[in-house]
DNA sequence: GCAGCGACTTGCACTATGTTCAAGTGAACG
DNA sequence: CGTTCACTTGAACATAGTGCAAGTCGCTGC
């Protein structure tokens, strides 16, 4: 930025240009504050002290802030030790920590379903998945089957959260009174619940919103589906 | 409709007025067609012969039209007989149903990632899920971990395909020239997935985009899930 | 040291779109 | 026949993405 907002008045500095980079956190703060739908440019300007249309001249397009800003958080997921005695424990580290990711930024599930994310980021990500499950025994095809099967339930149980925290935060944008918002859907979605036998008899054991789904819950299908590819695993 | 377009001028008619039936099927038939963002609702009015604003006076908001499309959607998903002799027969009809189903309506994921759904279509779904995993021997919490491990295992493989979808539609809407910019993503994402091995060693095996992971992933998965919870089901 | 160039920034303005509102319009009922 | 209520309409406002032409700054070659 070469100019700082104090008091009111703009002084000049020695000029230091806006980064790509500088940008793209920035606009993953925004993100992960207001979701994705709050994110926009002169907010995003603002933040960074400088015009909104600066920030085209490195990025382009919000699109395509997007898709760096969907790219970059991938690199947040460590990446466990392929070659553990045991195959489940690098396997179980890698799905635990790519769901805390997508807990961390729910924006970035909805972003997948509108922009295809393809970058480094991710790339760097499924190559070591791809390791580990090689490492575990499953060969050529098999590897790419049993990663997506653990990836994709990943991502379907992190989509519950990831909704209830984007609903949240744009209730809490747009709405005056946002907590009485959500106390009327869920009052709403209990009404409806009570006209299912299932669903009824689960009322007062669980609350209904799905920011309530226990932990244990992913824990208990992430094992699941593990013993389900070891089986396979023995018969390869 | 109260007025028929008829060869450019309006044919009046005895009034029939807007239903909320009516303006729900144009939505979803409009969101299939050009994604979630290409719904808009100058578009829709023009569809439903009607002003844009008078459908306003029916479903109050844009957004609470898609929760209603949204919520609608659910109905088309088929209730197996749950007593069946075999439980994982019907548990695979309702998760390649519910599959079938996101990927007829792609954009049903990213509203799901922006509002909560849960109306009474999602409800006679989820209903008939518990009924199914309880016939299976499920019992109590147990039915509900279980059911919800394969329904997040669905979402998460959907993701992919209705990714590739709403990005085809999106691009055909905005962009001139949508074939050679869907050309060069896959150059591009050709190029990074050969910075890593494994990814690189699959270039040629496979294409790298999602839209052509091939249909027998699911039911690899499916079946591994299933295992995996039938395993747990022997230890209750 | 100065002219010019290229990298970056800015404000303006245009467009698309969700939404509000006051005024209408038609059908049914008394 | 008039009132009322259910709906419809067009104009208008606000927000937000973005193109554009005109800057501004610092470096580079003369």
């Amino acid at each position: 930025m070469n100019a700082v907002q104090v008091d009111g008045y703009r002084e000049s500095m020695p000029r230091d240009t806006l980064t790509r980079e500088q940008i793209v956190t920035a606009a993953i703060a925004l993100l992960d504050a207001d979701g994705l739908e709050g994110l926009n440019m002169r907010a995003l300007g603002e933040r960074l002290g400088s015009a909104a249309t600066a920030v085209y001249w490195h990025v382009g397009s919000k699109d395509n802030l997007i898709a760096l800003a969907s790219d970059q958080v991938w690199h947040e997921i460590t990446l466990p030790d392929p070659d553990l005695v045991n195959w489940r424990t690098a396997a179980t580290a890698m799905a635990t920590d790519l769901y805390a990711m997508l807990t961390r930024h729910p924006w970035l599930l909805q972003a997948f379903g509108s922009f295809l994310m393809s970058g480094p980021g991710k790339a760097r990500h499924d190559d070591h998945l791809l390791a580990i499950y090689e490492a575990a025994g499953f060969a050529g095809a098999a590897a790419d089957q049993a990663a997506a099967t653990v990836f994709t339930f990943v991502l379907g149980n992190a989509l519950g959260p990831a909704a209830a925290a984007s609903l949240t935060r744009k209730l809490r944008r747009e709405d005056s009174d946002a907590e009485q918002t959500i106390r009327d859907t869920m009052t709403e979605a209990r009404r409806i619940a009570a006209q299912f036998p299932r669903l009824r008899a689960r009322l007062d054991t669980h609350s209904a919103d799905y920011s309530a789904a226990p932990d244990n819950t992913f824990q208990f299908g992430l094992q699941a589906v593990l013993d389900g590819l070891e089986a396979r695993l023995g018969a390869m």
